[in-house]
DNA sequence: TTGTAAGCGTTATCAT
DNA sequence: ATGATAACGCTTACAA
């Protein structure tokens, strides 16, 4: 009699608003827990007659397993984190976007994280991923160099690709667009067109994007037996800054001997590079050529129209995580890889011979 | 003896390199698994030099307390939803960052999914976002008046901040831009100017955003006295399109009497709206008046520059994870609430008198 | 002040 | 084919 009483009162009743659990679907379809679990999971051996009874159970309660409570047994979380400086960033909100998609179709949720570019952020974000479970994560650190991230991210306990940047963890894969082509093949462009003084606008050596380019920048130089002029080099770290672009571009214009194109390579640049130019009356492409990346509505629609390296941002998230993807089911062999995406030089109105 | 043996063995081994357990850490500190998370989770009756012990023993093996455990037990899950149409849409993008900045702060993390517009991903985004315990979530909905949708709304456990929306749901609270007001006084301007003939490019009635305009706009002409005309209000659900702008504008500039003035309102009009008129010849602000919004780099750095109806979206975004987390905290009363962020509407070069 | 044990909602391993 | 039960890692009421 109390007996009864007890459990009647005990069970997480209906009253109760809480969300239904198992145990009352199994109550409702006059079966046990292992049973409702056996049809939810679509495990063999249930008759039809009980499987239709729980679903009905199931459908009534409108029941859903909690996802909290299948990770607790040891399950896949389905959830990715994906850490970057700066959503406003069109490029990272391409790639997250391109991540994403991939994602929701393969059944996991995304997580973002800024960092704002502070380490110590992207630290505790690796840390808080960690503790939620997470399976994976998509990776933009700021400094590649940088001894305590790179210790969180080998005490990880999931797998890491990298966007846009190249980092000595043997877990981790990366991404990255081929910005050593896409600078090659813009500085040839210039030389080709007889501009022997190009400015070269960039991101420091800090990260793979910027060496790159550097790389590709000098390596055309060379192929004609040139060198660069080390003071048309405006390479800082601070390009993140807003008015990097209109001060280096104010910089090289006030130079004795003014470069004949800039090479702007870098988010927002072009912005200030245009209001520096506006500013002196220099006119492109008759007194300067000019070409930037990565390609905008800006650079298509203003007049003249720019040159650009373009790439797709988009299919860097997609890439990243594929491969996380990839990785994510054979968890065995991660050994490292590394996936370019092209690049390609798009010929406006903004260059010119000299 | 067997027992002991057992006991030896059963507990999760250090060497079996999983994430270390409380049971580890009290087994280190020689103390029970209470009193470990009495410690962490800073429970006033611990005596100094147990707690010394068991900070030590969590320092040696790098445990964290599981946050899927801690969700079971019942606690916050500090995880909110945001659900978008479009990542690559900056608007979004902004407030995304501007929510974010708010609730990390806070101790949540965001968790995002595009629904590319369509209703059965809401649905599905909201249910997950159930079955994972969010305790909050952030929603600029597709279609206001979708039933499934707002059917799945109700049913939520959750407190939920409509973006840029307006919804009759009781435990929802708003946050929007004044895109009334910011209608109001563009299309003032331009009546000002002398136009009569403005024409209006903007999304459809279905949602807040494009009513507020259009509101807007008819409550200027009706201030004077006039009416607008019919065939010069190019409203569409189809805004979200690529080539909406450019086709509007080219139905516009058609018309046997072809507008002064447009008002362009909306991602990525602009785009459109210039390349119509290049291709036609028409000059700004000579031939025609234009004002568009939202500000952008392109707006404001093409020639002429444009005027433009500027408002925050990170400030939107910024507002949204406000209110949620108030409602997060003193979880009863959720009367509705609707925040108004302002607009402002920058002169530029675009406009002319008639 | 500290230890013990119940319980959160699942899944999986036993029996039956 | 199905039911009972342990276990996942934590918090917390209660006992000591």
């Amino acid at each position: 009699m109390s007996l009864s009483d007890d459990s009647l009162m005990i069970p997480h009743a209906a009253e109760e608003r809480g969300r239904p659990t198992v145990r009352e679907v199994a109550q409702l379809a006059g079966v046990s827990i292992g049973t409702v679990s056996r049809v939810v999971n679509e495990i063999p051996n249930v008759s039809p007659a009980v499987r239709a009874k729980v679903r009905e159970a199931i459908g009534i309660l409108g029941w859903k397993p909690s996802t909290v409570a299948q990770n607790m047994r040891g399950q896949a979380s389905r959830m990715i984190g994906f850490i970057f400086s700066d959503l406003e960033n069109p490029l990272y909100a391409s790639m997250i976007k391109g991540a994403e998609d991939v994602l929701t179709q393969a059944g996991y949720l995304l997580v973002v994280g800024s960092s704002n570019d502070r380490p110590e952020q992207e630290c505790s974000l690796i840390e808080l991923f960690g503790q939620r479970q997470a399976d994976g994560l998509i990776f933009t650190i700021t400094d590649e160099n940088h001894a305590e991230v790179l210790d969180s991210l080998a005490r990880a306990r999931f797998p890491v690709v990298m966007l846009e940047r190249d980092v000595n963890v043997a877990t981790a894969g990366a991404v990255t667009a081929n910005h050593y082509e896409g600078t090659l093949s813009a500085t040839r462009h210039l030389l080709d067109l007889g501009h022997l003084r190009i400015a070269l606008v960039s991101g420091g050596r800090h990260n793979r994007v910027g060496r790159d380019r550097l790389r590709g920048f000098t390596d055309a130089y060379r192929e004609r037996g040139l060198t660069p002029s080390p003071s048309l080099l405006r390479i800082d770290e601070r390009i993140a800054e807003d008015a990097f672009g209109l001060r280096q571009t104010q910089i090289l214009l006030s130079l004795p001997q003014p470069p004949t194109a800039i090479l702007a390579l870098g988010r927002h640049l072009l912005r200030g590079v245009l209001s520096a130019c506006r500013a002196r009356g220099v006119r492109i492409p008759q007194d300067l050529s000019l070409i930037t990346t990565n390609d905008s509505e800006l650079a298509e629609l203003v007049q003249p129209a720019v040159t650009v390296i373009r790439y797709s941002a988009y299919e860097l998230g997609r890439e990243a995580a594929l491969l996380l993807l990839q990785r994510l089911e054979r968890r065995n062999d991660w050994h490292f890889s590394s996936i370019q995406v092209p690049t390609k030089l798009v010929l406006r109105q903004s260059c010119a011979r000299i």
